[in-house]
DNA sequence: CTGCGTAGCTCG
DNA sequence: GTACGAGCTACGCAGG
C-alpha cells in the first residue's frame, strides 16, 4: 500500500494511535526506522521511515487532522518527530501516565506490555526486541510487532477512562496529559551550558580537595592517636619522590575508612554521616577537616567532569529527560538531574541562554506553606500572608510569647512591621521556628528535632506542644490527613485536581506499628508536597499554552518543584515576566480560592537562584 | 567485568 | 523506627 492511500484511510479519524520504533534513545542523532498509526478501528499502518526520513513531514497533516492523539509514552515520539519539524499538536491522550495516576503509590507498573496484559489480556511478544540496527530491514515479525504497539491503544485508552472517571481522576489526568506537551518543550529545547566556567570551578575545587586530603593523611601520620592506620609498608615506586611514596594515602571517600579513623577518636561511634562527623569535629580537628572535605569532594565528582557527558554534541545543549509522575505527584529529572545542582549561583550561572536572550524565571514564595495554610485554615498563616508578615517571626512570636517579647531590640524591624528582623535572639527562635514549619509538613517527632536544634528530646516535645498550641488548626488539619490515610489506604491531593496515592502496605487492620506511622507520616506529607506539585503542572501548562496561542519568543526551558524557568528574548522580556508572574499565580489561585501566593520573577543573563 | 544495595550528599 | 520527595556517586560485595 503506498503512503497516499494509507494517509487518506487514517484522516480524519477522531482518535490516532501512534508509536515509533527508533535505532536508539538520543533525538538528535538517531534515526526512526517506522511509524506505527491505527485509527483505532481494525487496522494499524506501518510507515517505513528507515531509508526514506524526508517523507516524515508527510504525515503530519494527517495526524493534525484527528481530534486527539494517543500514545504510550507518547513524549518520546513527540520528540523524535519534531527533529523533522513536528511543531503544531494536537492534544494528546497518554495511556503510561493515566496508567500510572491509576496505580500511583501500588506496586503495578505501567509497561505497555503489562497494561496491554490488563486490559485485553494479551501478552505482547517479548522475544521480538526493540533494539533495531540502522541499515538493516524490519523483519516481518518486528513489522507485526510494531503494529501490535498500537493495535490495543483504543481498548487500553477507553478501559482507562472509565476507570478515572470512576475513580474521580479525569482532570488530573487530562492535567497531566497537558502537563506533557510542556516538558517536551523543556527536553527539546534543553539548556546551554558555559563548560569553561564549569571546568574552571572543578580545577579550584580539585585542588582543594587534594590540599585537604594531604591534611587529613598528615594527621594520621603524626597524631599517635591513629597509629593503627597508618601505613606499614612502604611504596616502591622508583618514579616518585620519595616523600610521596612514604606518607599514608587513605581513601577518605570510604565510609569503612573514615569510620576507622572516627573509632580511634570515639570508640563507640556506629557511622559516619554528617551528624557523626560533626560530634567528632568537637573532639578532633580531623572530623572538621573530613567535613570539609566531604563538601568539596561531592561536588568534584557529582557535579564534575563527568557532568559534562551529558552535553548533546549536535546542539551543546543538555535534555534533561523528565520522569512526570513520581508518587507525591511531584516530577524527577535525570541525565542530568538538573533539580539538585548546588543552589549557589557559583554553579547556577554555568546554565546560560542563546545570545540575544535572558532567563525569565520565576517561583512561587513559600509554595508549601502557603498550601497548609489553604488546608488548615488556619487564621494567623493566613492573616500574615494576606497582609506580607513574616510568617516565621509571627510563628515564633506565638510560640515563645515572653521569650520572644523580651529578646527585642531597639530598631527591631518586627515591632515594626511584623517584618524578618535582625535581633540576634529573634533571629535564633525564628530558626527554630522554621525548623518545624518545614518539619511539619513532614510528620516530624520530637527525636528528629531534638536532634536539628541540638537539644533535648524533653525540650522539643515541650516545643511542638507549644506550637501546635498555638495552631490548632494544623494540628487539626494534619491529624485528619492522617487519619484519613490510616483508615482508607490512599490520600489525596486538594480539589481540583485531587491526585491520589495509594499505599502498598496498608492493611485495614492490624498493621504493625512502624509501618502504621510511616503512612501517617506520608499522608501529611503527601497532600502537601502533591498540591504544589498539582500547581506548578497547572502553572506550566498555562505558560506552554499561551506561548503557544501568542506565538511570542519564550522557551520553557527548565522546572524545580516551585519553579519555573524560561528563555526570552530580550526586548520581550518586561512585557513576559508580568505575563508568568500572573500565569503562576493563577494556578495558584485555581487551588486556592484566593490570591494569597505570590509569584517572584526575575529577569536574569544566566541561570540564578 | 557487570549488577546491585548502601551510605552520603545535592536539591526543594 | 523516630522527617517528606527525588537522583548521582563511590564503595564494596556477589556472581560470571
Amino acid at each position: 500500500m503506498s503512503w497516499g492511500a494509507a494517509l487518506s484511510a487514517l484522516r480524519g479519524s477522531t482518535y490516532l494511535f501512534i508509536d515509533i520504533e527508533t535505532t536508539g534513545l538520543n533525538f538528535l542523532s538517531d534515526t526512526i526506522l517506522s511509524i506505527q498509526v491505527s485509527d483505532g478501528k481494525d487496522d494499524q499502518y506501518v510507515f517505513m521511515t528507515q531509508d526514506d526520513v524526508e517523507s516524515i513531514p508527510m504525515l503530519f497533516d494527517t495526524l493534525n487532522s484527528s481530534k486527539m492523539l494517543v500514545g504510550h509514552n507518547i513524549k518520546f515520539d513527540l520528540k523524535f518527530l519534531r527533529t523533522h519539524g513536528y511543531h503544531s499538536i494536537p492534544p494528546v491522550y497518554d495511556t503510561m501516565l493515566c496508567e500510572q495516576i491509576l496505580v500511583n503509590g501500588t506496586n503495578e507498573r505501567a509497561g505497555l506490555h503489562v497494561v496491554t496484559k490488563k486490559y485485553c489480556d494479551v501478552e505482547l511478544d517479548k522475544s521480538i526486541r526493540k533494539q533495531f540496527c540502522l541499515g538493516q530491514d524490519l523483519t516481518p515479525k518486528q513489522i507485526e510487532y510494531g503494529a501490535n504497539d498500537v493495535k490495543y491503544l483504543e481498548s487500553i485508552m477507553r478501559q482507562q477512562t472509565a476507570a478515572l472517571r470512576k475513580e474521580d481522576l479525569l482532570p488530573i489526568a487530562k492535567l497531566e496529559c497537558q502537563a506533557l506537551l510542556a516538558f517536551l518543550e523543556i527536553e527539546y529545547n534543553g539548556l546551554g551550558v558555559n563548560t569553561e566556567r564549569w571546568m574552571e570551578m572543578i580545577e579550584v575545587l580539585k585542588l582543594e580537595t587534594d590540599q585537604l586530603e594531604k591534611e587529613l593523611n598528615l594527621i594520621i601520620d603524626t597524631d599517635p592517636l591513629f597509629e593503627k592506620l597508618k601505613s606499614t609498608s612502604y611504596q616502591t615506586d622508583l618514579f616518585c619522590a620519595d616523600e610521596e611514596v612514604s606518607g599514608t594515602r587513605l581513601n577518605w571517600n570510604s565510609s569503612a575508612v573514615t569510620l576507622k579513623a572516627f573509632r580511634c577518636v570515639d570508640p563507640s561511634v556506629e557511622s559516619t554521616g554528617e551528624q557523626e562527623a560533626f560530634k567528632i569535629g568537637r573532639l578532633h580537628a580531623i572530623g572538621k577537616i573530613l567535613r570539609k572535605h566531604r563538601e568539596k569532594s561531592k561536588k568534584v565528582t557529582s557535579f564534575g567532569v563527568k557532568f559534562l557527558d551529558n552535553i548533546y554534541k549536535e546542539d551543546n545543549h543538555i535534555h534533561p529527560r523528565f520522569t512526570q509522575i513520581k508518587r507525591t505527584g511531584r516530577v524527577s529529572c535525570r541525565e542530568p538531574n538538573m533539580q539538585q545542582i548546588p543552589a549557589h549561583n557559583d554553579w547556577r550561572n554555568c546554565f546560560i541562554t542563546d545570545p540575544g536572550h535572558v532567563f525569565v524565571s520565576a517561583d512561587y514564595s513559600s509554595q508549601e506553606l502557603c498550601v497548609i495554610a489553604h488546608g488548615s485554615k488556619d487564621p494567623v498563616f493566613n492573616e500574615a500572608l494576606e497582609k506580607g508578615h513574616d510568617l516565621h517571626s509571627v510563628c515564633a512570636e506565638l510560640v515563645f510569647g515572653a521569650k520572644w517579647k523580651n529578646a527585642s531590640l531597639e530598631d527591631c524591624a518586627f515591632n515594626k512591621n511584623l517584618e524578618k528582623c535582625n535581633c540576634p535572639e529573634h533571629k535564633k527562635l525564628r530558626t527554630t521556628v522554621k525548623t518545624i514549619n518545614f518539619g511539619l509538613a513532614y510528620g516530624m517527632g520530637p527525636g528528629r528535632l531534638a536532634e536539628t536544634m541540638d537539644s533535648s528530646v524533653e525540650q522539643a516535645t515541650a516545643l511542638i506542644e507549644k506550637y501546635f498550641k498555638a495552631f490548632p488548626k494544623i494540628k487539626r488539619f494534619l491529624e485528619a490527613m492522617s487519619k484519613q490515610g490510616v483508615d482508607k489506604g490512599y490520600i489525596k491531593t486538594f480539589s481540583p485536581w485531587r491526585r491520589t496515592r495509594w499505599f502498598p502496605d496498608w492493611k485495614q487492620y492490624g498493621m504493625d506499628v512502624p509501618t502504621k506511622r510511616k503512612i501517617e507520616r506520608i499522608s501529611k506529607n503527601t497532600p502537601i508536597q502533591g498540591t504544589a506539585a498539582d500547581m506548578t503542572k497547572h502553572a506550566l501548562v498555562l505558560c506552554n499554552e499561551y506561548i503557544k496561542e501568542n506565538n511570542i519568543p519564550v522557551k520553557l526551558v527548565m522546572t524545580v518543584h516551585d519553579q519555573i524557568d524560561t528563555t526570552c528574548a530580550e526586548d520581550y522580556a518586561e512585557e513576559w515576566a508580568l505575563k508568568l508572574t500572573e500565569l503562576m499565580e493563577q494556578a495558584a489561585t485555581h487551588i486556592m480560592g484566593n490570591t494569597l501566593l505570590k509569584a517572584e520573577t526575575e529577569i536574569t543573563k544566566q541561570w540564578s537562584k
